[in-house]
DNA sequence: GAAGAAAATGACAACGTTATCGTAATCACC
DNA sequence: GGTGATTACGATAACGTTGTCATTTTCTTC
């Protein structure tokens, strides 16, 4: 396989790492620390490396780098549910922070229930090796999944987790916070009689959400009654249903607030069908400020999650691990970022007679 | 480097092709021809070799198989609106039809406008060398990033190309046979005054889409009204301007042709807001099957890209070109897939009295 | 069963980088 | 200005596959 020197193709060979030392008069080793910004390189030197690369337009070649180094330059990203906005969202910001650093973004979407799923991810990870890897819900609370890739040594980060686990940083926002601050903007507006839709029960997102809720009704001394609270799947078919229940009872909620947008969207459809005037009648808020909450008249109140940047700091985490997991009794990273209230057109003041009616009370009492 | 036999981790030093060949007994040519399926092995031995490789978990390494072959089993998936449903669908059926292959999926975000795309591209590409690209639009009509591209000598297939270009199979749906099929189904339902809103003129899907339009009207000998045929921008805002213009006319269309969902999606909320009611006096059909099309109530009629379908013969193509491609006689496939229309409720029969009114009004001609 | 053809298998270089360690250059210090 | 310590830099061996081509085995055919 030697250089074709005369023939028809222009065959555009890429400069090596060898052209460059070379040219430079230089070992290949000393272009190599260059290109890695390792120390032991006098600057002027280095300046000289770094000129000759960019006449031959020279760029290392991964495979190269990979098979004779440890980091492989390539970040995994797993996920389930291809069409969440939360997926799109890490996605985009964990390719931006990857390209600054260098690295490259493989995405894999794997089934959160198929029996074989240990085995997928042993497949890709030997043959990947990926310096880390980026786990979306519900595949980071996966116990197959964290089973196989401690067994694979692939540093991990976990985004949004249910719960903490041993060794493995992650990064989340404060759900329970943000859920409390939604339900005291709808208490700050007057309102009283609120009512609340839960998540799937599976997923951990549900319970602290609920607890956000009951923390904040707590707090401005509201009474959560039974039938203002229904269980829903985070699924627009169940948002329309509980939306039945909450708005069919004689004296119904003033407002609701759904553990998601899917399911806040099935609210607003189902007012809307009933009749109901968002937000003179009826104020409704969700939780994701996902594509379509934008997209609806009107448009929805709802949390906003940081998810560029969660992924931008776990490629950060991940890229400074430098492939490496920490050792069992290191401690690990678990950020949590700052979320955002969105308030848009679905909110708005408790109906004027609502709201004497509801002071009557209060002075009755 | 020797092996570390007494050391106190665990090394877990994952087989390699020679570790295969010693314990099958064969040289390491041979594994590697079982691995890649290439004739030149008695089936005895073959299953011999792969009964030892199933036993000793061998995993090929990706880097040394792209730094010692001729392909990187990665394939690129570049795109610029990460939110867009289009991309999702895309990437959900190019990860499935990259893992049945053994390919990885590498996705990065571009920005169309950036004055240095052609640079990013070159850098991604002569790092990675992936055997193949899949452009989604806008950028699979960019000029400077089919150039780069062209220059690298990377295989491409481009996905729902606004033209043909030379040399470049591509991937797509009838886009006017489909919105001609959808306009049909409008004038079927007894609809006469049918709206259009068109898409951004930038874009090559609005062309294509409203001659669909143009065509079943004129099919249907229906009128094509000045006033019925606003422009639009793609964006939800652009749909609510539109449906302004196109309501508040003395005498308003009975049914209205968005040339996307998220502008149907904008017309639905005006609707709605004016009180005018979906469908009963007005019938709203989309066009990309987006998530917040199933999301809204009434959900809307639109049309379904063949998206997985697309990504999948996309990779089909670019596994089959193994990293070359063709050459500049040679001539390209241009696939055109099967779409759908999805019948939902936000379309339905002409107001009876309108019904009445238009054939009282085709009586008198 | 011998000769030639065809098929199966193997030896070894190559791919383009990083890692290890040795050697040369420079510095600090008296 | 000699000595030891420190800092640059380089020679060469990995890394784990595929590609090339020589060699061995098996199959035909008479």
């Amino acid at each position: 396989m030697n250089k074709v020197l005369s023939d028809a193709r222009p065959l555009r060979a890429s400069a090596t790492i060898t052209d460059v030392a070379a040219r430079a008069g230089v070992s290949i080793k000393t272009v190599s620390r260059v290109m890695n910004a390792e120390p032991g390189v006098r600057p002027d030197l280095r300046a000289h490396v770094l000129a000759v690369m960019a006449e031959l337009k020279y760029r290392p070649k991964l495979s190269a780098r990979s098979l004779a180094g440890a980091r492989s330059f390539l970040i995994g990203l797993l996920y389930y549910d291809p069409s969440a906005a939360f997926v799109a969202g890490v996605q985009q910001g964990a390719t931006l922070r990857c390209r600054e650093a260098g690295y490259h973004l493989v995405v894999e979407s794997l089934n959160d229930d198929a029996p074989d799923i240990g085995h997928q991810l042993d497949r890709m990870v030997s043959a990947l090796r990926p310096d880390g890897m980026i786990l979306t819900p519900p595949l980071c609370d996966n116990a197959v999944v964290l089973k196989a890739l401690r067994d694979s040594h692939t540093p991990c980060v976990r985004l949004s987790p249910a719960r903490e686990v041993d060794g493995m940083p992650s990064v989340r926002m404060d759900e329970t916070q943000a859920a409390q601050e939604l339900t005291d903007l709808l208490a700050g507006l007057g309102h009283t009689r609120i009512g609340f839709i839960k998540g799937a029960t599976s997923q951990a997102a549900s319970r602290v959400r609920h607890q956000g809720f009951l923390r904040s009704m707590k707090a401005h001394r509201l009474s959560v009654e039974p039938q203002f609270v229904v269980q829903g799947e985070f699924t627009f078919e169940s948002g329309v249903r509980a939306a039945q229940q909450l708005l069919q009872q004689a004296e119904r909620p003033t407002a609701i607030f759904a553990s998601n947008d899917d399911m806040a969207l099935g609210v607003l459809a189902t007012a809307q069908r009933l009749g109901i005037k968002v937000p003179e009648q009826l104020s409704i808020a969700g939780f994701d400020d996902s594509l379509a909450s934008g997209l609806v008249w009107p448009p929805l109140t709802t949390v906003h999650q940081p998810k560029e940047e969660m992924a931008s700091a776990a490629v950060e985490l991940l890229v400074a691990a430098r492939g490496e997991v920490a050792a069992p009794d290191q401690p690990v990273q678990h950020l949590v970022l700052a979320h955002t209230l969105v308030l848009r057109g679905s909110t708005g003041p408790v109906p004027a007679g609502v709201a004497a009616r509801a002071l009557r009370r209060a002075r009755d009492r």
